[in-house]
DNA sequence: TCTCTCACTTC
DNA sequence: TGAAGTGAGAG
């Protein structure tokens, strides 16, 4: 395997050290992309600092040391947990995402929900055996740019957009032992994408025209609660990088996608040509779809896009069958996928399409442009120039990539780094010390037989960072609606968390006001589902930032650093949710497609 | 640029 | 059999 990778290791409360970012790849021949985003390179200088560090900068193009020479993470401070092992990450279908790469892979971005392709998948080697790992992705925006498709290739058209809800993707098989997930190709193809800032399905919500960096974690721990003061180490593939469109832009990779995705079969080409040219579709009347609309459910959210924060994704409690359950490689598309000989075999045939003809735009665009954008614009209100501030303390690195497309124009990209939440070690200790008096997060079941979201922490009684801590926990349980298996599994954590009973249906799970994400239930397919959905009240994420100026010393240095400057701001808001998929076992083995409820 | 339905596909 | 994943094409 060729694939690079920028590897990282840090604590998600944290900000990175020096000492936690290595930079590896596997051994072999490196693919020719490789070269053209630079090893990340410029990453390791801005983050490490020149001669500050004894991690040995690759060169630009050079090969980067192999997993054997890692340097490893140096724990600096006293909670941390170190990894005694060395986890190695391959990605898979890396000859498919060079060719996508090498064009400009987009990916497609809808209402409902699209996933990604070519789909995520990773092969793991290094991992402790015994040890019990919960594996994540999730999607952060690569650059602040906004682009457009212009004369056959992308330009950057203006500043980016507000920024999206962040959310993480929880592998469902999580957690599960070295020994599990290094016996199998671990598949991220069930993670959605989606332009709906009210998504409630927990899929990853992205601004459409932007650059995006899929990022892969690994965090050894044995439950999902755990993650908050685990080590996170991340994976970034720079083939992986994508631009999110609502409708293909670029033709090349249209069929690029045409001829690599099984699902997309019937517009391949039928030996004779180009597929037919399908019969024009009846439309239905304006007036028809607005009374569909109405009579069912939708998507969208009522509420205030002020409100933003306080909406709880949920999900479909759908018990149909899922044709990909399983999120191993076992299923056939994955499988296909997996095949560098098919996908090999598959030449993009791009001869009789030509490139769309885009209208000459100006270049710069406002960012509140257009309805949506207003909206999201104001949604995000304050928290906006306060989330760059909180990007520029986690991503001050940029290293230029260009796209071969035949452009003199390239691209800008800007890797994001992990967001860690410049907290405290304090606020990861109290966490645990309550999480730690509690029993099992959920035993003896294969599944989550609760939906619903978990304030954790949200009621503020662990919190060193509220202020406001009674009046945070009486939003937080006010409702007084508390279905029967959330109060189980309340008082199986023995933890102060309160729930309100929502709507229909739920996938939310939200965890903590300080770790930077929420976590999602994905639908169970098992019994016991409630069939109602729950949100706090609590306005998570919300962090004064007073208490950042208090910060430890590693914050205060990452800040001095980078020149970062967070005082002065009231209020850091750090939207991020997990999305943790069906079939969860916590404290349970990883869930085989076996083993789930026909 | 985005949203929707359609025909076609996989599983 | 039918849910769900595709891009096309119209609006």
């Amino acid at each position: 395997c060729a694939t690079p990778m920028l590897h990282m290791s840090y604590h998600p409360f944290l900000p990175p050290q020096p000492s936690d970012f290595a930079i590896g790849a596997m051994l072999g021949r490196r693919p020719p992309f490789l070269s053209a985003v630079g090893c990340g390179k410029p990453i390791l200088e801005q983050l490490v600092g020149a001669g500050e560090s004894n991690i040995e900068l690759p060169s630009r193009g050079l090969d980067v040391p192999a997993p054997s020479s890692h340097p490893q993470p140096r724990g600096t401070a006293e909670h941390e947990v170190e990894f005694e092992d060395d986890p190695v990450v391959h990605l898979e279908s890396t000859e498919l995402w060079g060719q996508f790469h090498k064009i400009g892979t987009e990916m497609v971005i809808t209402k409902s929900g699209r996933r990604m392709f070519p789909p995520f998948k990773v092969r793991c080697t290094g991992f402790d055996k015994k040890a019990r790992y919960i594996l994540l992705m999730d999607i952060v925006a690569a650059d602040n740019c906004r682009y457009k498709f212009h004369n056959s290739r992308w330009m950057v058209a203006g500043k980016s957009d507000p920024e999206m809800p962040k959310r993480m993707y929880i592998h469902p098989d999580s957690p599960a032992t070295g020994e599990q997930w290094m016996s199998k190709i671990v598949n991220f193809h069930k993670l959605k994408l989606t332009n709906n800032i009210s998504d409630k399905h927990g899929f990853t919500i992205l601004n459409s025209m932007h650059k995006y960096q899929p990022r892969f974690h690994i965090v050894r721990a044995n439950d999902i609660l755990k993650l908050p003061y685990s080590t996170f180490k991340t994976y970034v593939f720079p083939e992986t990088e994508f631009i999110a469109v609502t409708a293909y832009q670029n033709d090349k990779i249209t069929q690029l996608k045409i001829d690599n995705n099984p699902f997309a079969k019937g517009f391949r080409d039928t030996g004779n040509g180009r597929r037919e040219k399908r019969k024009p579709v009846l439309q239905l009347k304006v007036k028809d779809v607005e009374q569909k609309k109405d009579s069912g459910s939708s998507d969208d959210s009522s509420c205030d896009p002020a409100n933003y924060f306080l909406q709880v994704p949920t999900v479909a409690t759908s018990t149909s069958k899922d044709p990909c359950e399983s999120d191993t490689d076992s299923d056939g598309e994955a499988k296909r996928l997996t095949h560098p000989s098919e996908v090999k075999s598959r030449e993009m045939s791009t001869t009789s399409r030509q490139p769309k003809e885009q209208p000459d735009e100006t270049l710069q665009r406002e960012a509140t442009n257009g309805t949506e954008r207003q909206t999201r614009a104001k949604a995000w209100g304050v928290q906006k120039s306060l989330l760059n501030v909180h990007n520029s303390v986690l991503c001050p690195e940029h290293f230029k990539t260009t796209l071969d497309d035949g452009g003199d124009r390239p691209l800008t990209n800007t890797h994001a780094h992990p967001y860690c939440l410049p907290t405290s070690t304090f606020v990861g200790q109290q966490i645990m010390s309550n999480i730690r008096g509690s029993t099992r997060f959920m035993p003896s079941q294969s599944h989550f037989n609760f939906i619903g979201s978990v304030p954790f922490m949200a009621a503020g009684v662990l919190s060193p960072w509220s202020t406001n801590l009674p009046a945070d926990r009486e939003r937080c349980s006010d409702s007084g609606a508390i279905a029967a298996s959330n109060q189980e599994f309340m008082g199986q954590l023995e933890f102060p968390l309160r729930f309100q009973q929502h709507g229909p249906i739920s996938q939310g799970l939200i965890i903590s006001q300080f770790f930077p994400y929420n976590y999602m239930i994905a639908p169970t397919h098992g019994p016991h589902i409630p069939a109602a959905s729950y949100r706090p009240r609590c306005r998570p994420y919300t962090v004064p930032v007073g208490l950042l100026d208090r910060g430890t010393a590693r914050t205060d240095a990452y800040h001095s650093k980078f020149g970062v400057d967070v005082k002065g701001s009231s209020v850091v808001t750090v939207p991020v949710s997990v999305v943790v998929d069906s079939k969860l076992e916590i404290g349970g083995g990883p869930a085989s497609p076996t083993s789930r409820p026909t």
